[in-house]
DNA sequence: GAGAATAGTGACAGCCGCTGACAATTGACA
DNA sequence: TGTCAATTGTCAGCGGCTGTCACTATTCTC
């Protein structure tokens, strides 16, 4: 279906993204350098750069394929729907897919261990919130327009869709730290987290929550 | 009061950050090196490495000024508030103590121009967000204190400020690429983003809301 | 199916951010 | 004034990243 040139560039680029886990999960980010990823895969280390923009881009590249699909599983929602219920419903509905199309790259329990390297390594951290910061203005671009409002002026779907993307945050952190290293428990914490948003902003904690 | 030695440090650390702040929005963070901030200061380049961890740094020491202020201010609330309201105050409370704080250092116009440039460039705006979640869990940390809750298990004082923090966000940097660069202006704006969060959590937009 | 147009790669040189090590300088304090 | 400790400058060097150019591999065209 598609030229042989085009295969082999998405075989390079999945063949570094595998490396590149593999020796950063294994020795760290910062211990491991760019020719390391490229000795192991055989090529020049400008060859590595111009599959990716810098050396977080390839620690974060299955991150940035979750933005994409959650994106575009909003596309599908269907417009009655409330805001909220949307967001929600796009995490549920592209969860499982989500799964699938990452092990296609790297296997899913280290792309698992990634994502802790990831909370705990100061620079991959920053560049990641960055990532989810512009993943966070297309939703609320989105979002605006199925209300049919315009997001300059109206501040409702920016402020909705910053609390969820923060909620969500959290629950990832949460469950990367402390949580069993499977898909749905993930899922799990980041349902009950975002269920909490409400109660939380009231203003007495009587009950448990916990 | 103090020694010689220590004023002497303090003097070049601020004629650092203030020849940093001026070549940035001037030129661009990116454009500037180092070497650039160091000649304008006359220090060695090894010099500013030893008062600043990286580049990034010189250019968000008034931000993270901002954070521990706002930590502080803080602790002073009285117990007896309900955990969005002590937020809330405490940000009417540090506002206007923090544009004095900045003053001292460089001039209130320079530091609205340099929240622009941090907005604009992508290692800044990384950076900036990375600070940002490092305050959150501080705060995080010091609502449950304050509500007798344990921060690890429950949920709820991490969600709160996570939504908070993003609203803040979400105002700061609506205001930075839109509004007038009076921190009049920014409070207001942040104020209003915030009052705008529990009614953009219920099911209908219907009402206006811009 | 041969040759032209194009895309992708490797090799090299070089800038810039950042660090370790050691020597030189400066302020603190007896 | 002399000693000690803190601060700074100098130098060498690593690693991330980029521009350039020649070379190779594929796709396209006739």
């Amino acid at each position: 279906m598609t030229g042989l040139r085009e295969r082999k560039k998405q075989r390079t680029r999945d063949a570094l993204i595998l490396a590149a886990h593999e020796l950063f999960v294994t020795q760290g980010y910062e211990a491991t350098t760019v020719d390391q990823i490229t000795e192991s895969v055989e090529v020049s280390q400008r060859t590595f750069f111009r599959y990716f923009a810098n050396k977080e881009d390839v620690a974060l590249a299955l991150q940035k394929m979750f933005a994409e699909r959650f994106f575009e599983a909003l596309h599908g929602r269907p417009l009655d729907e409330a805001p909220m219920d949307t967001l929600r419903a796009t995490l549920d509905a592209s969860w499982s897919d989500l799964g699938a199309a990452v092990e296609e790259i790297v296997p899913l329990d280290l792309h698992m261990r990634m994502w802790q390297v990831i909370e705990v390594t100061p620079a991959l951290l920053a560049a990641h919130l960055r990532q989810s910061l512009v993943l966070e203005e297309q939703l609320a671009g989105e979002i605006a327009r199925r209300a049919g409002l315009d997001p300059e002026s109206d501040p409702r779907p920016r402020v909705l869709v910053a609390a969820f993307c923060a909620v969500m945050g959290v629950a990832g952190r949460h469950w990367a730290m402390r949580g069993n290293a499977s898909l749905e428990e993930a899922l799990k914490v980041t349902r009950s987290y975002i269920d909490h948003l409400t109660p939380a902003l009231s203003a007495n904690w009587g009950d448990g929550g916990a």
